[in-house]
Parts: structure tokens; C-alpha cells; sequence
DNA sequence: TCGTATGATTGTGG
DNA sequence: CCACAATCATACGA
């Protein structure tokens, strides 16, 4: 009380300071200043003290509204409120305009990318579901994966538009709530429209603090679901029979230079359901493991060779018959004794006789003859003859015998 | 359950 | 960026 007091009696110069800028507001025109200093102070001492008096509610109710009907309420609530927003509220009105979270974006961009926010349910979903051909590459294979992931996807969207919708929801009723609040204080306090303008932003801004934790766990988990189902590496599968079957036609009809130009690996790609760079993962692996076994994929070799052979039965499959002398063969380019046939020891011997493919490639396989040079990807020469120009196997080639490898 | 096959990834070199 | 080599992680058959 006896701050009260002494504040008061701090706040004749205020009121003095008020009576300069009292007149902006059109206030008391036609009275004289010395009354118009009376009831400010009047009502500044009602204020400074209303809070320290204990009253009960009809008092107050009865103060209230005797304030409130003061002439020179609205006139002192103006001034209040202006000298409010200078000391308090300017502060937070510095830190108000900031620049669009960088991170914010980010999720919300991953959101968007990830059908989980998207335009609308139906676009949303379309949108998940284009994500998702697209990191798989549209391969029939993983039908069933893509389902499960577009399952599990289409739950996460819908807890996360839930939970917005909820964080939105409780953002207008508490703005509601505290807006209507302050108006109702704004009776008796120094509230201004502006005030509760930037309260209601405040409120906005927490809400969207808390809207973005929703979306980084969102990301979040969708990120754990797509490392779970579109992990390839993880949910690997074998290409169906028959692209393998696709695959090893060509890659032992080109045999001697078994690089698949772009345009055959994307024609290969779509007759085998696969991605181009699946194919180009399969050539390498193929190519990488025909040279560590080469016996064995004689063997193979000479099954699809014999495949092939049947497949153009009546053009002579006479290039295809590396059988019989195969392994003879494959002994002079090893020199002989050097090869141990043992399975899966072949590894050195064969490393060091083999001739590896050099980079240049100069057009596609296709326009490649078998011998057309020496530098064959892999001991090529003894394959000669399984090399046809695209299919056609006729086995007429008459090229000079086997080339010696480079030693 | 184990060994092998196989598709994918990683690291390296050109 | 491509090819290669090594390696990983899973699929699959015995």
C-alpha cells in the first residue's frame, strides 16, 4: 500500500508528462488542465490500488464499473497501452519477423516428396504411391513390399493429418480462449487490439513449434519405414527366372565383350521388369564372378550356347560348339598345368591370365565383332563364335581360329 | 541350419 | 561417371 503510495505520488510527474500528451487523444477540450490533472491522478490512484485492496466480488463489480464508465477511461487506456507497446512489447516485436525455418522447410519439403503431406488425401496418396515406384523403379517384383510400404505410409499420413488437424484444432480454441480473455480484461486493463493481435501470434508461433516436432517424427518415422522396406540391399530379391534367363542370353552371346550398351541395357531393363542400373549391377556382378569361375560358366556358357542353338535350329549351331574343346582350350590360355580346376580355386591362376576389359568401349556390343580387336574384356578369344551380332546366332562366322590371349 | 548363390553397396582407380 | 573388386546381407536349396 504504501508502495502504492509513493508510486503515486512518483506518478505526478507521469501525470504531467500524460497531460502533454493527453491532448493528442482530443481528450478534455473544454476543460481546464489543472481538473483534467485531478481525475488523472483520481483514477491512476484507483488503479495503483485496486489491486491491493481485498474486495469482494460486488465491491468489485461496483469499482469496475465506475472505472469503466469514467469519461476519461478511454483516453488513459489509449495512453496505457501506447506506453505498454513501447517498453514491453517492442521487444517481442523485434524478434517477430524471422525468416522461414530452413529445417521447417525441409521436413516439409520431405513431407511433400513423401506423399505424407500432400496436396490433398487423393493427390497425397497418388503422390506416395509415385514415390515409391519411383525408389523401386517400378519393379513388379516388390509388388507386394510397395503395398505393405504404401500400407504402412498411408497410416503415418493419416496419424500425422490427424495430429495436425488436432494441434490446429486446439490452436483456435486456445486462441479463441485467451483472445476472448483479453478482451474481457482489456475492460480493465490496458489491453490493446494490437496486444492481443501479437498474443494471438505468440500462441500460432508455440503451436507451430510444436506442429514442427510432429512433422520432424513423421519424417522420422518414415524415413525408419523407408530404410525398412526399400532398403534393396536388405529385401533383396532374385530377378524372376526369366530376366536371369534374359540376362545370361545376352551376356553369353556377347561373351567377348559382354558391356551392354545404354540403349541395350534399357531394352534389357524393360523386357526383365528391372531397373537399368539393375542390369548394370548384374553385368558387373556377372562379369566379376564369369572370371573368378571361368569352368563353371564354360559350363553355363555352353548351356545357353546349346539353348541358343536349339532356339535357331536349321541355321547351324556349329559356333556354338565350344564344348568339347572348351576346356582344351581354356588350358592353353592358362598354359596348362597352371589351372587348377578345383572349384572356387581357380582364383589366382585365372586372375593373372585373364586380360582386363579396357575402358574404351567404342559403340555397342552390337556393333562389335567378336575379334574385331585383342583387347577382349576377359580372355575373350575363346569364346569366339559364341559372339553373334544381337541374335543371330547362325554360327557362320568364319573368323580365323583362336586368338592367344595376352599373357 | 549351413553353405552357396546372388543382388546391392562400397571403395578404388582411371 | 564407369568398371572392377571386395564385401555385405539376404535368398534359397540340401
Amino acid at each position: 500500500m504504501e508502495d502504492g503510495q509513493r508510486m503515486y505520488s512518483q506518478q505526478g510527474g507521469l501525470t504531467n508528462m500524460s497531460g502533454n500528451v493527453l491532448p493528442q487523444y482530443n481528450m478534455g477540450q473544454d476543460e481546464p488542465s489543472d481538473q483534467r490533472k485531478q481525475e488523472i491522478g483520481d483514477i491512476l490512484q484507483q488503479i495503483m490500488t485496486i489491486t491491493d485492496q481485498s474486495l469482494d466480488e460486488a465491491q468489485a463489480r461496483c469499482r469496475k464499473h465506475t472505472l469503466n464508465c469514467h469519461r476519461m477511461k478511454p483516453a488513459l487506456f489509449s495512453v496505457l497501452c501506447e506506453i505498454k507497446e513501447k517498453t514491453v512489447l517492442s521487444i517481442r516485436n523485434s524478434q517477430e519477423e524471422e525468416p522461414p525455418d530452413p529445417q521447417l522447410m525441409r521436413l516439409d519439403n520431405m513431407l511433400i516428396a513423401e506423399g505424407v503431406a500432400g496436396p490433398e488425401k487423393g493427390g497425397g496418396s497418388s503422390a506416395a504411391a509415385n514415390a515409391t515406384a519411383a525408389a523401386s523403379g517400378g519393379q513388379p517384383d516388390s509388388a507386394i513390399e510397395h503395398s505393405d510400404y504404401r500400407a504402412k505410409l498411408a497410416q503415418i499420413r493419416q496419424i500425422y493429418h490427424t495430429e495436425l488437424e488436432k494441434y490446429e484444432q486446439a490452436c483456435n480454441e486456445f486462441t479463441t480462449h485467451v483472445v476472448n480473455l483479453l478482451r474481457e480484461q482489456s475492460r480493465t486493463r490496458p489491453i490493446a487490439p494490437k496486444e492481443i493481435e501479437r498474443m494471438v501470434t505468440i500462441i500460432r508461433k508455440k503451436f507451430a513449434a510444436i506442429e514442427m516436432q510432429l512433422k520432424q517424427s513423421t519424417c522420422e518415422a518414415v524415413m525408419i519405414l523407408r530404410s525398412r522396406f526399400l532398403d534393396a540391399r536388405r529385401k533383396r530379391r532374385n530377378f524372376s527366372k526369366q530376366a536371369t534367363e534374359l540376362l545370361n542370353e545376352y551376356f553369353y552371346s556377347h561373351l567377348s565383350n559382354p558391356y551392354p550398351s545404354e540403349e541395350a541395357k534399357e531394352e534389357l531393363a524393360r523386357k526383365c521388369g528391372i531397373t537399368v542400373s539393375q542390369v548394370s549391377n548384374w553385368f558387373g556382378n556377372k562379369r566379376i564372378r564369369y572370371k573368378k569361375n571361368i569352368t563353371k560358366a564354360q559350363e553355363e556358357a555352353n548351356v545357353y550356347a546349346a539353348k541358343s542353338a536349339a532356339a535357331h535350329e536349321g541355321q547351324g549351331a556349329a559356333g556354338y560348339n565350344v564344348g568339347g574343346g572348351q576346356a582344351g582350350m581354356y588350358m592353353n590360355l592358362n598354359g596348362g598345368d597352371n589351372y587348377q580346376s578345383s572349384d572356387n580355386s581357380v582364383g589366382d591362376n585365372v586372375q593373372n591370365q585373364i586380360t582386363p576389359h579396357p575402358r574404351s568401349q567404342n559403340g555397342s556390343p552390337h556393333d562389335q565383332k567378336p575379334d574385331d580387336s585383342t583387347d577382349s574384356w576377359c580372355a575373350g578369344a575363346f569364346m569366339q563364335g559364341l559372339d553373334g551380332e544381337g541374335d543371330n546366332y547362325d554360327g557362320s562366322s568364319d573368323e580365323p581360329g583362336l586368338k592367344r590371349p595376352k599373357i
